[in-house]
DNA sequence: CCAATAGTGTCTGTGAGACAGTATAAG
DNA sequence: CTTATACTGTCTCACAGACACTATTGG
């Protein structure tokens, strides 16, 4: 029996891009407009013209799926760049696409100012508060696309206590304050004793961020020589 | 662009099913016959006819992945069943196959002796100890299934600390010493206070387990009503 | 009694939550 | 000086590793 012989699904991929706007800002307990965001497009194709969805696109038959997700991602929201991106799910529910049997691999993709840029092309592209996304005031996405963005934010959530996946979302250097920014945004919370939790991924860089209002603050890199829990 | 103008991929399921064998024999420091075992075939066609693999095959264009690796696994193995089984990772280099593109979900499954039964399907199954499938001296799996094996013996390690998974190894009632088993198995070492660990996750019985040779142990089960973690 | 396993108690160090307190910047 | 943020110190409680100890079974 030949592989030609079975009628085949179409295979996609779904890009969940987060970064974290305004990171930067200042007192953790006034939540202004730092926010945990994702990147979404306006569909231009049939079905669901005009409904926001997750970047993306149909695998070529000689494609790596890692490099589709990327290459994508570029052509249609002109976000490209180095950083990070490792797989999530494989949604393949029989009825999840109108227009025929199509599996989707997902993806996460965390970048922050420096590991990614941004450039028109055409089309009609936006971050938004991932708060906002998953809630019900804010309607539709199309296809499953709202419920991979929870699971990619569960898995965020979940990975971020015993990784140092969230380090992702921040620059080279970075303050003790802005790196909590992170954590409290993606948890949804408070954080006390902040840097205590985050010491044995960080080191020093004995430099100071300058331009604050208040007391300087000094900048850390992520410390590339901890030994891993794993 | 009608989605018949892509050319696409084939795609298939791949099953690792661990049991644990021997998981009631006495003493953890003496590693006899006890041992985290996984489900594998002789490959009947080409190519690699006559190498071990996992169960597994292509999804038809109407069939839900899931459904069809408990399928698939049923047909070519003979096992079936109301078993654990979560979504892995999914694979897709260009060039694992060789009879073209072929894109394999993978899937791991854990059973007990009570949660699945096997029959024979006249075809070349066996159990095998999971540390030496992995080892060098094995030879070759299909594709890239030792891969695959070697991810879901991680997720499997990275999981069990932190949800109550392992039980799926085990019947319903279990002494600590089974549990234990199960778990230095699956972590490759001893573990002290054992059963403080695992406290949190189990209830009495009230039952004890007869016709050991010594001193008779208390049956435990999973806590349902146990406050989750997550 | 002995041998072997089942199960308990306790010491100690580590680490997290809570929060008081000190340091430093701009104005 | 004040104010707001950066950063440190310390108390307490819970838990995990280590390991000594008691309990129960068959022989």
């Amino acid at each position: 029996m030949s592989l030609l012989d079975y009628a085949r699904p179409s295979l996609t991929t779904d890009m969940v891009l987060f970064r974290v706007k305004d990171y930067n800002s200042e007192n953790s307990r006034h939540y202004g407009k730092k926010e945990l965001q994702v990147l979404l497009i306006e569909r231009e194709n049939e079905p669901q013209i005009g409904v926001w969805s997750l970047p993306g696109g149909f695998v070529e038959i000689d494609e790596e799926i890692f490099d589709n997700v990327k290459r994508k991602l570029q052509e249609k929201t002109g976000v490209e760049g180095d950083f990070y991106v490792e797989q999530l799910y494989t949604w393949g529910e029989v009825d999840r696409d109108s227009r025929g049997r199509v599996i989707s691999v997902s993806f996460m993709g965390l970048c922050n100012e420096e590991t990614y840029i941004e450039k028109s092309v055409g089309r009609k592209t936006e971050w938004f508060n991932v708060k906002d996304v998953l809630s019900d005031t804010f309607g539709e996405l199309a296809f499953d696309h709202k419920k991979i963005i929870a699971y990619a934010l569960e898995r965020l959530q979940g990975k971020i206590d015993y990784t140092d996946i969230a380090f992702n979302l921040l620059p080279t250097n970075f303050t003790m304050r802005e790196c909590q920014n992170v954590y409290e945004l993606i948890l949804n919370k408070h954080i006390d004793n902040f840097r205590r939790k985050v010491n044995e991924y960080v080191e020093s860089t004995g430099e100071f961020k300058q331009g604050t209002q208040f007391r300087t603050a000094e900048l850390y890199r992520v410390n590339k020589n901890r030994t891993s829990k794993f």
